[in-house]
DNA sequence: AGTTAGCACTCATAAATATTGAGTGCTAAA
DNA sequence: TTTAGCACTCAATATTTATGAGTGCTAACT
């Protein structure tokens, strides 16, 4: 595999490069380097092997007379093989989940915190995406008449999420007409994808309908836009701010760009929601192929639960962000936040203390 | 009142600096003062003005040997007094109807959107605000049964507004249960303040339902957590990235401290909804009590719709803001969604076009 | 062979210095 | 009351001059 050429001098030396580089931000020459504990040879030999390694293609050199920097390629080979595992204090582990657990059992809500977590504990941008419903279709509906004017759509869909709708009617209905409605709903599109809301289901429904026809047209619209809209799920980021400390965006074009491409947030979803892995991602500068972000490296891991994807747990840095404590702190974060799901649902068993059961309680979705 | 003692020429005078200061960000001198129309006399006299105007504290000097700029005092008498109007072409505003209508009739979409465009137009920061619930009181508990694993609750509270949670069981529970279980919730809790929602309320509901009293704590958490959270409603942003644009937030601490700002939302949700106005507001610099924004101006208008908030559209910069346009834009975003609602409910009366009849889809309140 | 000391060379960064010019206040004449 | 004129200020820009961290290369040294 790539990389099994070096010899394990240049791989100290790459890791002493890359390290030095992450916690200053800036080339490190031979001289310093020679200090660094792990090391052990003269100015001179490091830098025949620098030189080596930049023609290997790990390091890059700014201009002449500077130091070194790792590469895109130098960062890659760090992580997949030179990371030395970092530790968390029982201490912080245990913080964690206090944190976590001290809110609603509202994924949401866990999501959100896990966010806030992951970007004040590593000083870099925290993201937390909702998963979405992607190709759903309704297997039933359900409505809750509240007033001649109002009444809640519930559509239950195949994956078992459950999506709820306030409609306001300006033409007041019984309660009848919304029975009905559900009816029809239930005979007449249950099991269609978005796109096969056409005319003539409408036509259809508005037959069935008789009298009350013209709701239906707004119905549809509004199960159309619940199947289909934001169909990648939610992204929530937190400690934005956090970019700013860093030198590698001092450039205000590339911050804006950057900043424009994270609040439209389908490039960020699809990146994310696109990894086939349950497993922990990184993805350094260019691997992530959206352009704006190759000064950048995301890290996430899904939260996998039955098999399901409950929502992912990220990090957003730039590139020379410290891989170690991040991947660390997601693995941690997500451990906690399975931790705390297994746990509601371990007494499940029906019979065993049950006074101590909690059910889950989710927040449906919405589509904001 | 303030500013009254000043000469036509003093208003003109300040006029022009605030104008040249907004375009271009920078002190403006007697010299190219007195190349600008509507100023008709020498720099010498330009000079002696500035003095006075200084010494009034409506402009300020960075340094001796700069031009003027205006203080927070001069914008605020610039806003009241000295602004122009803006007008918008037809065309844009055709435009801003345009685009707000093709959105779906759910507020949330109209809301992001009009903050788009508020961003888009002005180039500055848009901000939509969804007013919170406050202080609400549950009139009415509805569920409706999916399967022995989940149900929907559905409160309805005093302002007409729709809440829906999910609730996971990972005990089964019949259809009857939970009908007992919304039966118990309207004969105790209905009425009750969040802050009411006590052990003995707990208790009493837990004997009521006998056998699946466990069910009942978290339930009841549920009712608090969708009564309390997020009290303050829920705030967009859109285009932060613009800020990057602006001189004035060059300093990484200060834009670090504003994003951060903006992410907690609070603060910012506090300064719009504590607004008694219901016209535009505009607040410039210090005036906001957010510390933070000492260099920023905000301007909003709510939405307001039969005595009721539906909405705050707004536009956050720079104090060197372009005040006449962003004032235009958000009356005309606001007018517009005021327009599309008014339409909506136009078609009410019934027997008249019943077939165009539409109603009004709204989001229910969620809570993330 | 691989390693290291030594040396000339490069070049971004920082410090020191000079230049410029927009802007001021003040005075005295119109 | 207005304005032309003038000496003065001072941030911003440009110019010059160190400085020194870093390099590659060669030749001596294990």
């Amino acid at each position: 595999m790539y990389g099994s050429e070096l010899s394990n001098r240049k791989k100290q030396i790459l890791k002493a490069i890359v390290e030095s580089h992450i916690e200053l931000g800036e080339p490190i020459g031979s001289k310093s380097l020679m200090q660094l504990p792990g090391i052990s040879c003269s100015s001179a030999t490091i830098r025949n092997e620098m030189a080596e390694l930049e023609e290997l293609g790990y390091l890059e050199q700014p201009h002449t007379s500077a130091g070194r920097v790792p590469s895109q390629l130098g960062y890659r080979f760090y992580v997949d093989q030179l990371l030395e595992h970092y530790a968390m204090t029982k201490n912080e582990i245990a913080q964690i989940d206090r944190i976590l657990k001290s809110k609603t059992a509202e994924l949401d809500q866990i999501l959100l915190t896990a966010s806030k977590l992951a970007s004040a504990m590593t000083n870099y941008t925290g993201l937390a995406v909702k998963p979405g419903r992607s190709s759903a279709v309704v297997t039933r509906f359900e409505t809750a008449y509240i007033d001649e004017h109002n009444f809640v759509l519930i559509m239950i869909n195949t994956t078992g999420n459950v999506i709820s709708k306030h409609i306001r009617m300006t033409v007041p209905k019984s309660q009848e007409t919304v029975l009905k409605l559900s009816a029809a709903l239930n005979a007449n599109v249950v099991g269609l994808p978005a796109d096969a809301l056409n005319m003539s289901v409408i036509l259809r429904l508005e037959e069935e309908m008789g009298a009350d026809a013209e709701i239906v047209s707004p119905i549809i619209k509004t199960v159309y836009t619940a199947l289909t809209e934001n169909d990648g799920g939610d992204l929530q980021l937190t400690g934005i701010g956090n970019l700013l400390h860093y030198r590698d965006y001092e450039n205000p074009e590339q911050l804006g760009d950057l900043l424009g491409t994270l609040e439209q947030k389908d490039e960020i979803l699809k990146l994310v929601s696109d990894s086939p892995s349950e497993d922990i991602s990184v993805l350094i500068g260019s691997e992530s192929s959206v352009k704006v972000m190759n000064n950048s490296a995301i890290v996430f891991k899904p939260i996998v639960r039955e098999g399901k994807t409950l929502g992912v747990i990220g990090v957003l840095g730039p590139l020379r962000m410290d891989y170690a404590k991040v991947l660390e702190t997601i693995e941690q974060l997500c451990g906690s936040i399975t931790g705390i799901m297994d746990e509601h649902s371990a007494l499940a068993p029906p019979g065993k203390n049950n006074d101590k059961i909690k059910p889950d309680i989710k927040d449906e979705n919405d589509d904001n």
